[in-house]
DNA sequence: TTGACCTTGTGATGTTATAACATACACAAT
DNA sequence: ATTGTGTATGTTATAACATCACAAGGTCAA
């Protein structure tokens, strides 16, 4: 069952939305990290599509529903969400997107279709980087893998583009 | 001799420079691209310091030099120096540094020192992710592989910080 | 009740990047 | 000489992304 690491591929959604709520909830728990209102709706906000969203478009959602209006209050809930992994940052985008493997170890890479910008997390840590990394000496605490290019659906319809 | 694809080791600097430039004016003639005053220019400025810039640095070294201070004309400039290969664009930082192999063939990697900044360029192809792209049906066209974490010697004289 | 800590509200500001339009120059065709 | 075309530059304005600084509220334990 490849959807769930690759993402280009339909899955039962709904059941996804809640799962991932369900890991937030749990782990906030076990952690003591306050999943307060606006922390979850963000995260719901991110879940409902599985698009990449900038901070802005988020705290558009927010302010539409009352829950805040000013870019901090968007900056701090995805900040929350990020640092506990709920959520991750795709820097080629200035974007984020809500986590497709919630609680499993986390290198995550992506793929970015830039026709229609659908993100797709997958697991692709670089050894040959850790091998680089090893031979000189540098300690590698964090990684940015982040692919840019076709999914299939554009691939057919757009030809090249 | 690792230290043009490492970074974090000591080279001679000034031969460093003189040969990337010559590289790059080989190059433009070849493909007919301008390498007009501005674009040497700031080629040269981030060959100077190893160092990662933002295009705003880099806009006030031309601004005090007369060479333009809008905007724009850092970004064309470096927009153009990316297109060509001679210049990387650091998404994690919002910044830029000058190819440390001009003219090889390029799928960067980068590791980036988060106390002090050092971005060491190194080639890294990440076979897992081509793998997740080929079994996913998407079309790699270009990779970001940025790494964060500490380089030697802000180990040692650090500790971990 | 007080203080420590975390979270939120809000105004102002800082930083990065591009849109849009005008100008200048080189070189070729008329 | 003039006009056209393409490329590069100059300039204004604005979009888009992100953080600072400070005030205010809430919870909880001393
Ligand atoms: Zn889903
Ligand atoms: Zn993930
Ligand atoms: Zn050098
Ligand atoms: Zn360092």
């Amino acid at each position: 069952m490849p959807s769930d690491t690759l993402g280009f591929e339909s899955h039962d959604h709904s059941s996804c939305v809640v799962a991932a709520l369900e890991t937030a909830e749990r782990q906030c728990k076990e952690s003591k990290a306050q999943l307060t209102p606006v922390r979850r709706r963000v995260l719901e906000i991110l879940l409902e599509s599985h698009a990449a969203m900038g901070a802005y478009d988020v705290l558009a959602r927010l302010d539409a529903e009352g829950l805040g209006s000013k870019p901090p209050v968007a900056y701090r809930a995805l900040g929350f969400l990020v640092d506990q992994g709920f959520v991750h940052r795709i820097e080629r985008l200035n974007a984020f997107i809500a986590c497709t493997h919630p609680g499993a170890s986390h290198d995550p890479a992506f793929m970015i279709c830039r026709e229609c910008g659908l993100v797709a997390e997958a697991q692709a840590a670089n050894l040959a980087l850790q091998q680089a990394a090893a031979d000189s000496g540098f300690l590698l605490e964090q990684t940015v893998i982040e692919a840019e290019g076709l999914c299939p659906a554009c691939q057919t319809t757009g030809a090249t583009a």
